[in-house]
DNA sequence: CCAATGCCGTACCGTACGTTACGGTTCGGT
DNA sequence: ACCGAACCGTAACGTACGGTACGGCATTGG
């Protein structure tokens, strides 16, 4: 075991980075069937190369996710001026952003890795999406929600707890239907539906001028 | 390649039952990386008898899920006499069932298993799953919040969007975090409180006094 | 021009595991 | 007592794939 170049330390060269791309594209197509060969032969590269950037097959997965994972970085909030038509349209955007997401081939199929290493003494993808999914998504709404609390518009004592709901009426059965397989019609129309669905339940349940949460 | 008995086609024999009930301990304990040979010696069978009664290890697994879910076939919902304390006592006790069920070392391991080989083009778990898992929840509270609708008490359009709805109060992030190997502390206090929750919420969206969905 | 380095392509190795084959044992039927 | 079926235990086979070794080429620095 020679000493390996962590992915988190060194920042990737743009080959690196095409090799990742080329290992999702294949993880999107094959899932858990790829191969150490066939990513090399996508990225025409020499298998010996994987294993001097990433160590072994676990590393290669774990550098693939991370490099996704590094994409999708969110946008933050903005705290000035937040009226009820600013957050309800930025809860919306949440919505049907996370929705378009969760609905992406990439994404599902990286839970389904994640999923399916789960409990594996190894490297622990489920931890890294989980990280740069739901937790994702809490770190970014959960301040959101807490300004439209000072401003009155909200009513809620746990903020996290508020967040979960948000999530449950978002994403509902939508997720593990997906990564169950089930074939799933999922358009741009249906998305922002849902959002809209989902956000204005969210302001039933937790709109200032309704009764509070518990 | 020979012709195999169905499982769903003959019942199985008391020896088959126990021996796909070694293969769900396994499946529990090691997930998908339980072998041929590991289910063998748990069960004190020969690899020779798995492969006559099952035909090959993705047999195996499919008829050990099947096995799992004819387990648990659900108790249905008796339409006389509905007030809205035993709606809601029935919501809260399907919430409180579903959580527990979902929660459960059997649950989160026969859905990492379904999750993991959903999209390959062999038998699909995923399909097996989802139909006794969402699924079979849909079967039995659908006619539930109907009868509650016609009973005056609550008031939705879409009996599948009221569902849906109730699952996403009542599941939200749980499962993925679950199944993603997030460590989840979740004792049968804090499932009833969720239950409890979920169907308050689920009445402050889907009430007859309130206003209706949509 | 000449190392030296880094990487490609490929052949190769070791092993784990699905699958099959087979001898030995139990057991119900006649 | 004999037969055949079912099954156990285990050895053996075939293969796919993770991981390694090595020869050749291209680029860089001197």
């Amino acid at each position: 075991m020679q000493s390996v170049a962590e992915p988190s330390d060194s920042p990737l060269t743009e080959r690196q980075r095409d090799v990742l791309d080329a290992a999702l594209g294949l993880l999107v197509e094959a899932g858990d069937t790829l191969t150490m060969t066939s990513v090399a032969r996508r990225a025409s590269c020499s298998k010996e190369t994987l294993y001097k950037w990433f160590g072994d097959r676990d590393g290669l997965l774990t550098a693939t996710v991370q490099w996704q994972a590094s994409k999708v970085r969110g946008v933050t909030v903005k705290r000035d001026g937040l009226d009820l038509i600013s957050l309800t349209s930025g809860l919306e955007r949440f919505a049907s952003d996370w929705l378009r997401v969760l609905s992406g081939k990439i994404s599902v199929a990286l839970n389904r890795i994640a999923v399916s290493h789960a409990g594996s003494d190894k490297r622990d993808l489920g931890a890294i999406v989980l990280e740069n999914g739901p937790f994702a998504m809490a770190r970014r709404l959960m301040p959101l929600l807490e300004v439209g609390r000072e401003a009155g518009l909200l009513a809620f004592d746990d903020t996290e707890e508020a967040f979960r709901t948000f999530f449950g009426l978002v994403v509902r059965d939508v997720q593990i239907r997906l990564l169950l397989g089930d074939r799933f019609e999922l358009t741009e129309v249906a998305i922002d539906g849902e959002a809209r669905r989902a956000t204005q339940q969210f302001f039933a349940l937790y709109g200032a001028h309704t009764n509070g949460a518990g």
